[in-house]
DNA sequence: CAGTGCTTTGAACGCTCGTTCAGAGCGGTT
DNA sequence: AACCGCTCTGAACGAGCGTTCAAAGCACTG
């Protein structure tokens, strides 16, 4: 049984090897178990066309090349593996975020165009992942759905926090830092939704362009 | 039968009045039977919650005070009154961008404010509407989707065009105007799925905060 | 006051949904 | 060789889905 919180045991590959051909997701985790990581590659496939409510198990089951009971042997619910993705989804971005602000020094404009890398990298490559995380979260269980709120929350403070580090030193001029801040990352995360890959702008380009307007949006005085 | 395109002939109201008790929606044009209409303002109330494929005609008619049958009388099908409230909402959304410039002068500034004042004010004051059409999309036939798509990205081209006029005459500085102008309307489209009425700020100091920020964004020389 | 045309009703259709479960398959230990 | 524990299979369950339709209701016109 994959969960949110604990990867399982690792096993070696079987048989006819599930989830060949599936792309592949920044939401499986090396511990899962193979059939498992098929289950959640597919429904990432299917889910980020379909929604939700309009995949059904079966189509899941389908794409990852198995049946339906599987899934309920590695997850509690077809809404257990929606929360699983979306929990382990924040979890990326969040990690993704951090580790890119520990690269950067004490300049705030580095910061931000840490950060700015960052979430936009993430909702370039992992676009499909990113696009369920955000339209999928009212398909969660009051519960699960807090959990990933709380997350959500997190990545939105540390975009404060940057901002209002840049503007306590001077260095930036916004006038409502927590407004700029919730602007910009409106905008990094809109990428998912724009962005098709080959299209006129290469991933860095966007992420460099997207670095600069950000700095206008909280008026660096570079 | 309800469409997309021409409003049907006017009709007294009826018995029990069906629809009573939803808030009003901006997605009910004047000459809509009062049922249709009830059809439509209970649609946006459910779908904006649980979604299009998450919400049954049984949902819808509950919520309209009638029964599922008399969808079928004003709408084709159940996507057919998705497609009438997404097509309609992108109308309410570029009529309200169009009147606001017209209201603005020659001056670009002035321009980017109306445009931003308009993207905000109809996504804070049709929010479930705003939310339904950001996150519904994929949920139109390709015929359907194609329309409303066309609309979304006239209502695009309105930003860029706005933005590069700034550009051109000197009064904005955006190396990248049409990326600036994209990193704007995302930021106003997302005020939709984090406003709450009663919140921090009201709708007009959310505006007004926005299009100082939007100015920032595309580097005004103010 | 019979007739007309639109709207609503209530029941029903075939189908797909999420989920369950007894049993088969199989690798690893004893 | 017997066993165990884990994974997978195939069929089935009741519930709910979108949609249809004949018949009833009702505001008009002539």
């Amino acid at each position: 049984m994959v969960s949110a919180e604990k990867p399982a045991a690792p096993v070696g590959a079987r048989r006819g090897s599930p989830g060949e051909g599936l792309p592949p997701t920044t939401l499986v985790l090396p511990g899962d178990e193979p059939t498992a990581a098929a289950l959640i590659a597919a429904a990432v496939e299917v889910m980020a066309v379909h929604g939700y409510h309009g995949t059904s198990v079966r189509d899941i089951a389908a794409a990852a090349g198995t049946s339906p009971a599987v899934l309920y042997h590695h997850f509690t619910s077809k809404h257990g593996l929606l929360a699983t993705m979306l929990d382990r989804g924040m979890d990326v971005l969040i990690a993704a975020t951090e580790e890119e602000l520990d690269l950067a020094g004490e300049d705030p404009a580095d910061r931000l165009r840490a950060v700015v890398r960052a979430h936009v990298r993430v909702h370039l490559e992992s676009q499909r992942e990113s696009l369920l995380g955000n339209s999928e979260l009212r398909s969660l269980e009051p519960g699960a759905r807090r959990l990933v709120v709380a997350k959500r929350d997190v990545q939105q403070r540390i975009f404060d926090r940057v901002v209002r580090d840049g503007v306590r030193r001077g260095v930036f001029g916004a006038e409502h830092p927590d407004d700029a801040a919730r602007f910009v990352s409106a905008a990094c995360t809109s990428t998912a939704a724009w962005y098709r890959p080959g299209g006129r702008l290469a991933p860095d380009e966007i992420v460099a362009r997207y670095q600069e307007i950000a700095l206008d949006t909280v008026r660096y005085r570079g």
